[in-house]
DNA sequence: AAAAGTAGCAACCGCACGTAG
DNA sequence: ACTACGTGCGGTTGCTACTTT
């Protein structure tokens, strides 16, 4: 009855009957009304009642990645390049976790982003896209650019380093104003140079031990910012930590830092660095945001703008 | 205008892991 | 404990659209 050979695959269909490649419209169609009644399920089940000659390997790929409702499309913002790129130096090649963290992204999405974009960046620029140097290159790139957008060429230039390491990030629960407009230090770190963005006027409140860790960690690693008000960072106050938290991977801070933590640890990831993109981005023209509350602007093309970040890396 | 080259992305493949029987 | 099956993941392939020559 079953000619099926392969391992994975149920015995539902004779293996020449099975369809490949792109999808047409009719299964689509097929594989939306047969979830909407009756929900994912069981994919091979799933492919056999919905009429499907296609495996269950096929059409489970088919609804995640392209026919399901939330599924986002379109150009990644820029908070989200910014994310990929910290989320990548943290966990390399693993997708599916990387996608947990942008809403509405798969991972095949975020997958294909990187070797084709980012890659080929580092390619460019003969520099490993998973080394240190990359990231530290790219992400100094980035803020020069938000810099430039903002105040102008000249003021990257005018930059200046402070003790802002020493500075807590612990804000939200202390200011109920709107903050005072961020300013941007660089913060030049055993030969690297970070980025870290501190609110001027702020001041040193009680640290408790899990702000301690967040802000060691945070700062050791990657661009750090503190922002009073985590009511304006709607992207991350319902997601994705939340649902990861439910699986006891990551726990929420209450406070401003979101900590992540894992068995080697823990290691905090400072997401609010992409909501205050967000920020600066509304603040720059031509930029929009999303119904996620996520900022796409016209950045997309400087972001990648090879001779500009050519020159960069050469300055370094 | 046509051929060649390139980039982007959807889809497939093989492997690993979890689980039910 | 073993086996078969279902699912998830990361790597790879191949098609299509776009760009360059």
């Amino acid at each position: 009855m079953c000619s099926l050979t392969k391992s994975t695959s149920s015995c539902s269909v004779d293996d020449s009957d099975l369809r490949r490649g792109p999808w047409t419209l009719e299964e689509d169609n097929l594989l939306i009304r047969y979830i909407a009644r009756h929900g994912e399920g069981r994919w091979n089940l799933v492919a056999e009642r919905a009429g499907l000659r296609r495996t269950g390997k096929s059409c489970r790929l088919r609804w995640l990645n392209y026919l399901k409702p939330d599924v986002k499309r379109g150009n990644f913002s820029l908070q989200e390049q910014l994310l990929i790129l910290d989320l990548h130096s943290n966990w390399g090649n693993r997708w599916s976790k990387i996608a947990q963290f942008l809403p509405g992204r798969t991972d095949n999405e975020i997958k294909n982003y990187w070797r084709t974009r980012v890659q080929k960046q580092a390619r460019q620029l003969k520099i490993d896209a998973n080394s240190s140097q990359f990231q530290g290159i790219i992400r100094s790139f980035w803020m020069r650019m938000f810099l430039q957008k903002i105040h102008g060429p000249t003021s990257s230039s005018a930059m200046s380093c402070s003790d802002c390491t020493s500075q807590p990030t612990n804000y939200a629960s202390h200011h109920s104003a709107l903050p005072p407009q961020p300013q941007w230090q660089e913060v030049h770190n055993q030969g690297q140079s970070d980025m870290a963005i501190t609110m001027q006027g702020m001041e040193h409140h009680e640290q408790n031990s899990e702000s301690e860790r967040c802000t060691d960690s945070c700062l050791s690693s990657m661009e750090s910012i503190n922002i009073s008000q985590t009511s304006q960072l709607p992207e991350y106050r319902t997601s994705p930590f939340q649902s990861v938290a439910n699986n006891g991977d990551y726990s929420t801070s209450d406070k401003d830092c979101l900590i992540a933590s894992n068995c080697n640890g823990m290691e905090a990831i400072n997401l609010l660095t992409m909501s205050a993109l967000g920020e600066i981005g509304n603040s720059v023209g031509n930029s929009h945001t999303d119904e996620n509350g996520l900022v796409g602007c016209d950045f997309e093309d400087t972001l990648w703008n090879m001779d500009e970040l050519w020159q960069f890396r050469n300055l370094q």
